[in-house]
DNA sequence: GACGGTCTTTACCGATCGGTACACTCTGGG
DNA sequence: CCCAGAGTGTACCGATCGGTAAAGACCGTC
């Protein structure tokens, strides 16, 4: 039969949003095999650890967008103010304006948390200490620099809970603006 | 065979922990079943909807709770101050000073969201209304007032994810102290 | 002390679960 | 041209899924 796929990451967007739409528990081998297009054979071709490694390499693959997209500029971007901006831009983008749900966040909540702990609080743990990091930079002293980054997070991470609630990415989209203005205005 | 549980009500609380546990989908017959100690029969003699009457009640309930305990404090307290120190006093309370996660927001995320989408978004909707209609009390104009409070509900079900993903209650504690010294403080 | 309603137990149903086995089709390299 | 290995489809496994049926145990009432 022809490869449809020939990449085990090519299958990992699609296998992404099957996991941000049902959940690790909810996200059943037929609807994996739906949404990716791969059948069960070559699904556990490309992760022989079965749904718990196809959901790892998601984790990963998350992490590393974040690490090179967001992370890393926070701590090594010169200027503070805007590799802050650049957070918020490619937040925005990520998550589609707030049409789309943070998986991370979303497994940390139910179920999986504890396959995945590790990983959903090193996500976290990173992020809140490279927006620190930019935060002293710009200015802060490290105790309110800290706490700020840890209230931007909770409000992006409630944003992305709430815009869903109510059917309305604008809940989103208010909230990054009202963090973007509160870090980059004094 | 002897009754024990004699109330239908009588197995909410523990119906509400395993569908946190373990998210709907997740929470097998089996495991409702260990968690409230009832078998099969029963769950389906109080329950004939089966799962999604028991989360469907278990979310009344919820919704119950927090109508007495905060919306209508916030809607009709003549002492507005008083009644979001209240608020924040029974949402500590409530979610266990962070150790405790929030069911309704964690349905919102995934699966089967379209199943309770009305509930979840009225819930969310009453309490925004409701903490607004304290604010205006308490001196803030309309538009003003939404926008504190569509604020603090995103905080606190951020803080619920963080908390939740960093394995630190504190977390939660900090971003309940924050949300109160700016609603209370000027 | 028989009775009717309220629970509970138990056995069972078809469907689906995650996962395995294997034969098969391709493709690139020699 | 052939062959090894990558990728795929299909059939199948035992376990568990949500849900049903019915017989039995308990209770208050008369």
């Amino acid at each position: 039969m022809p490869r449809t796929v020939a990449e085990r990451a090519d299958a990992l967007p699609a296998l992404g949003e099957a996991f941000r739409e049902h959940g690790f528990e909810g996200a059943s081998l037929a609807r994996i095999g739906e949404r990716t297009g791969l059948g069960k054979g070559s699904l556990y071709h490309f992760f022989p650890g079965g749904k718990e490694e196809m959901a790892a390499a998601v984790l990963a693959e998350i992490d590393a967008w974040f690490e090179a997209n967001v992370f890393m500029p926070l701590r090594e971007d010169a200027d503070a103010a805007r590799a802050i901006a650049r957070m918020f831009k490619a937040v925005d983008d990520y998550f589609r304006s707030g049409r789309r749900v943070c998986l991370i966040g979303a497994l940390a909540l139910n179920d999986s948390r504890d396959l995945f702990a590790r990983r959903i609080r090193g996500y976290f743990a990173e992020w809140t200490e490279a927006l620190a990091d930019a935060l002293v930079r710009a200015g802060h002293n490290r105790r309110r620099a800290h706490a700020l980054a840890e209230e931007t997070l909770a409000a992006i991470q409630g944003a992305l809970v709430l815009a869903r609630a109510m059917h309305d990415p604008a809940v989103f989209q208010r909230a990054l603006a009202r963090c973007k203005r509160r870090l980059l205005s004094d």
